[in-house]
DNA sequence: ATTAAGCTAGCACGAGTGTGCTAGAAAGGG
DNA sequence: CCCTTTCTAGCACACTCGTGCTAGCTTAAT
């Protein structure tokens, strides 16, 4: 049999150069002939993994989805952990944080997040991914506050995910005036607002 | 002399061109042709306006930035206008009402905006008129809570702001789930938070 | 060594892009 | 009338795009 390449990690590298691209230059400017040249690979070897230019966007939109939901997991599991409601607040704050561009790493993830969402709006192929981050933060937005017993919990947590996306935007488009330290103020104000750090609900113990 | 056309409200005409291809495809998709066929023009046409691809892109963001700013300019003297702290409070909400998606013009105009915002991320030409949209929130954020006198305007203006971004680009890019009685329901539920309806600050009867 | 599979590399085609340039149509002033 | 200027229309060029297709390289099993 021939030289055998892990094809899955494989495709997971050109899924990186897919981001590096779309970083560097959006989104329509990620085509096969430019992926393939950041990868270091030839755009017949792209396509060799890749049957279709849709294929490959799609992939790396579910990349992105799946580091970002492993990265979310392990916050909830280190809220899980912690016993007291200050630690619990903590957990919170960095748990929302995670979801907003706080360092490099993050503000790349924001901005190709940015650019595969706005893309989905016109291709429909991306839809189903984009609406399942969409859905993912709101979901999380929801179990927090429910934590939390903050009242009105339907509206409190789409105002949480606007503000986490609004937050993200900024960052994204104005990166020298929304910076790091006004993205924490804004959130740490927001919590105040809400006080995350009251006293758990009723029956919220387990799960 | 020859057929005498007016420039301006020609070229106005082939901005609305644009808006409609970039609502219905994207911003990517506004070539000279798409635009030229969407205007019912022939592409020379086209060109005899404007210089360049660029050009009529800039004059396009212009156009949108304008219209926006009457808009709000018209909502700030009826704010001026009312004597009530209770007209006050329902003019705040309207003003910030005609920055987000709550009717089909207004989300065509805010689809519009997160296109050519995020094109002006990675290219030039665009990003004066990003950054001038984006400074004009701020400071329409600003003085609304410098006037209803919130303390800490500062981190709360960024805060407001980014919420009114989120609602927007949730509004856009999900609007099945993003609706106006959504919006709605956490812009008062933020203004609640506020205490807009506060007495104003001292000395905030002028300007 | 031979074989066959996985892999790499790239040519070729039709479609779409911005732009330089040109030729004709249209219409008010002489 | 004709002329001049604005405007309209579009050809042509070089470029990029996704994709169908093919030929050769690499390597593990026989």
């Amino acid at each position: 049999m021939p030289k055998v390449v892990d094809a899955e990690s494989r495709r997971r590298a050109v899924a990186e150069a897919v981001f590096r691209v779309v970083r560097a230059h959006g989104l329509d400017q990620a085509s096969l002939r430019n992926v393939a040249e950041e990868a270091g690979l030839a755009i017949g070897s792209v396509r060799h993994y890749f049957t279709d230019h849709d294929e490959l966007l799609v992939f790396a939109l579910e990349e992105l989805t799946e580091r970002v939901e492993r990265r979310v997991l392990a916050r909830v599991e280190l809220i899980h952990a912690a016993g007291t409601p200050r630690g619990r607040r903590d957990g919170v704050a960095d748990l929302l944080g995670e979801l907003v561009p706080l360092d490099p790493d993050r503000h790349d993830e924001s901005v190709v997040w940015l650019e595969f969402s706005r893309a989905a709006r016109t291709r429909p192929a991306l839809a189903p991914g984009a609406r399942r981050l969409h859905a993912g933060l709101r979901l999380i937005a929801r179990r927090v506050l429910e934590r939390a017993g903050v009242p009105d919990v339907a509206v409190e947590a789409e105002r949480l995910a606007a503000l986490l996306d609004g937050l993200a935007v900024n960052a994204v488009l104005q990166p020298d005036l929304t910076t790091p330290d006004v993205i924490r103020a804004v959130l740490s104000r927001h919590l105040d607002g809400l006080r995350v750090d009251a006293q758990p609900a009723p029956g919220s113990t387990e799960d």
